[in-house]
DNA sequence: GCCAGATGTTTAGCTTTGCTACATATTATG
DNA sequence: CATAATATGTAGCAAAGCTAAACATCTGGC
């Protein structure tokens, strides 16, 4: 009985260890880069639906949208019909920058990912849209689990801590 | 142009953030759990070699392996060639734990993956050896790029040569 | 219209994980 | 024997994640 999730674990776990220093040069790390790329690609959104976008707490993507926004990389404008939220957008000079961090990161892999028209790259390539939809189930699931687990919390009157807190 | 490097990491980064949340019952955190697995699937070896294996640094292996040891994960046991070092193993209630979260995750990952005997299965499991030899190359690339070390990475693992026994 | 609850954001405080710089112990080499 | 290299540990820092709780604002029932 072989599992795929056993290497697929590993695999997204040592790439983006190699990936952290591919992005060294922009000066964003791995978190804020992919916040920002689903302001740029995604268009303007507010910082709860972006903490939903990539599946963090409230108060993480607070800190996260902060440091961007010191080094000018988003921008806030209140919203008219909801005063609690603010909508977030990325600057040009962000766009830019995810232009380049494409350019630079696809230049690192080059020597690393199998070469054009390879039954390897066709692979890849292939797996690429299987795997965003794996990863869209395991939010679907992930969201209702969450909603489960709450519910059964309020009936029994435990307190829910799922925090790092908790990992020993 | 359009490079597989962007979803690539992407994918990477959102499977990391759903594994965490299912990987919570082991009671073991993402980075702790990959190397403990380096112990139980690779064989005993030092901490300098497993930081190599898992691309961190030298303190932040000290500090993965004191928190598994604290817990019962891991042994260590003085290598008698060379006491700079010792050899860490995994014990057998580790195996066990790893054993244990295979299943878990799987059972977990049954609802997201593509079933079985399907295209979209297939194209994952083609794509699984050709993830894992890219990450081969960045780890060479990157290996090279920073120093030479072909004597340590030749004796990762058991201190086998005698060398000058140190007299007194 | 108004108060109770729901929702969005922030603040405060914690852990883990990562780093560098430095310290220490041991081994290897000249 | 002295010095360099290697393996590990300590100290101290920052980022990223969490919860709990505070605060502001909407929404709905009356």
């Amino acid at each position: 009985m072989d599992s795929i999730a056993e290497p697929l674990h590993r695999s997204a776990l040592h790439l983006l260890r190699f990936v952290r220093h591919a992005d060294e040069k922009t000066g964003l790390s791995a978190a804020r880069l992919s916040a920002l790329s689903v302001l740029v690609f995604g268009g303007s959104c507010t910082i709860g639906s972006l903490a939903k976008a990539e599946q963090v707490s409230g108060p993480t993507m607070t800190k996260l949208v902060r440091g961007l926004e010191r080094k000018g990389w988003v921008r806030r404008t209140p919203a008219p019909l909801d005063r609690r939220v603010s909508l977030l957008s990325a600057t040009p000079k962000a766009a830019k920058l995810l232009a380049q961090g494409r350019l630079s990161r696809l230049k690192l892999l080059t020597r690393a990912l199998p070469a054009r028209r390879t039954p390897d790259h066709r692979a890849l390539t292939a797996a690429i849209p299987v795997l965003e939809s794996v990863i869209a189930s395991l939010a679907q699931a992930a969201s209702a689990g969450s909603k489960k687990r709450l519910a059964s919390a309020a009936r029994s009157g435990v307190p829910v801590r799922s925090g790092r807190r908790r990992i020993e």
